[in-house]
DNA sequence: AGATGTTTATCGTGCA
DNA sequence: TGCACGATAAACATCT
């Protein structure tokens, strides 16, 4: 009963960059001012592409399109170790994927993050995980890259 | 069968 | 009030 591959599943990329703290807050935090953010700022509106709808191959990787400095600091995440983080699903995949040294995660990839970075999520139910999906789907930040040949 | 992706529908909340 | 946005649930499409 999938118990003995944890010890596979130890990060390996644990990129301590705690230097890194520019403007995290893409537009979410920060501001305790009773909540008023609603920043609206649709910019980056690059070229869209219609999606080649060829079945993917396996496991579709998500690149991110979002600002290139948005990372999760470990001094952030120990602030919500408990609870729900007050970051949105697109937030936190945002973070996770920008944690990645090469901006590019699976699925189970982003769980795993997120499970290691919030024990919430870790013994919250499935619905997270869909509304991950979901997000994933909706939001133009993310693409899905298929995976060319290499990858297992 | 289960993981992964896509798409609808519903609900709660903040705001003009 | 209605609208935009986010969360959540769920049906449905593939692929492995």
């Amino acid at each position: 009963m999938t118990s003995e591959l944890e010890s596979s599943l130890t990060s390996m990329d644990w990129l301590p960059q705690l230097s890194m703290r520019t403007s995290i807050q893409k537009a979410d935090m920060g501001n305790h001012n009773h909540g008023h953010h609603h920043g609206h700022h649709h910019h980056n509106h690059h070229h869209h592409h219609h999606h080649t709808q060829h079945h993917g191959h396996g496991p579709g990787k998500k690149i991110i399109h979002l600002d290139p400095g948005t990372t999760l600091d470990q001094e952030e995440a120990a602030q919500h170790r408990d609870g729900k983080p007050p970051y949105s699903y697109a937030s936190l995949i945002t973070f996770a994927i920008n944690g990645s040294p090469r901006k590019r995660m699976t699925l189970s990839e982003i769980y795993q993050w997120i499970c290691d970075n919030f024990p919430y999520y870790r013994e919250a139910g499935s619905g997270w995980k869909n509304s991950i999906r979901h997000n994933l789907s909706l939001n133009k930040c993310f693409l899905k890259v298929p995976r060319s040949k290499d990858d297992p």
